[in-house]
DNA sequence: ATACTTGCAAACGCTTTGCAGTTAT
DNA sequence: ATAACTGCAAAGCGTTTGCAAGTAT
């Protein structure tokens, strides 16, 4: 499991940031925690829809979007393109381990770059970007029953 | 420099996979030897253009997909998400240094799954990504020109 | 009361498609 | 001659925007 933010701790964040604590933010904020993993727009859309009939496309981006710029929130274009958004985990600086099946995450405290070598002469380096790809034990255990 | 392929490769790479060898395919596997590194299908429309004025839209993306998909070329998304292409060196497996200022690339020889520690228990990796982003020596000594 | 949020509708940018005419093999 | 390629136009998808009505502070 990834160090888990809290439903609290995300309202507190939003609050902070000078934004106001509607009960759609409540519902993405409970949505990011229990899924603790990538989630698409889409994905957001669909589970508010079943809270609030009437949500629209528009708002869920707009909030992800807003969350996201607040660091509420984490974006990432996977490795084939699509947009997904995280709860972010700002504790120390670390890497994933990413299960494409459920796509989940999963921390990992090692860092390539402390054991660099054979590198870059006269390049500047400024950001770096490691993930792992693979499946989960769980996801593993109970082979893909929403397979479609 | 990565391990550069040449124009004659990928044309071959082409012929061989049942495609024509046209003229502007020509200038596509010339432009992406000549770039050595990612370019963004408007970056390929634009120079197509000044040697063909007539080429449209979608046939330059009709032929990076289709490239992409016989692996002459590469695909690949950027941190911010947007759709770049590059001459695929498939030699042995290695990473990559990328400018972020003229998005060349440059070929690392270090993987970080050689070193892993701390690594997953029960999950079973079958990818990895892993890449250092900064600036080249060549655009740190000349300060961005371009830069609009 | 005020400023922020929402839903609606419409626009936007990027990418893909179907088709008829053209070109490489 | 045939199968593949191109340009055109139009559609598709995901995402963003402007605005008036609604809601949290």
């Amino acid at each position: 499991m990834s160090e888990s933010i809290t439903i609290e701790d995300m309202l507190r964040k939003m609050s902070a940031g000078g934004l106001r604590v509607t009960e759609q933010r409540k519902s993405l904020a409970q949505m990011f925690v229990l899924a603790d993993g990538y989630l698409t727009p889409k994905d957001v859309y669909e589970w508010m829809r079943t809270k609030y009939p009437g949500v629209s496309f528009d708002t869920v981006y707009r909030n992800l979007r807003i969350l996201s710029e607040m660091g509420v929130l984490e974006q990432f274009y996977f490795l084939e393109g699509g947009l997904k958004f995280k709860a972010n985990c700002q504790h120390h600086h670390h890497h994933h381990l990413i299960c494409t099946q459920c796509e989940k995450t999963f921390s990992i405290h090692f860092c390539p770059m402390e054991h660099l070598e054979g590198g870059p002469e006269g390049f500047e380096v400024n950001g770096h970007r490691f993930e792992i790809y693979g499946t989960c034990k769980e996801c593993r255990e109970k082979p893909a029953v929403e397979d479609i």
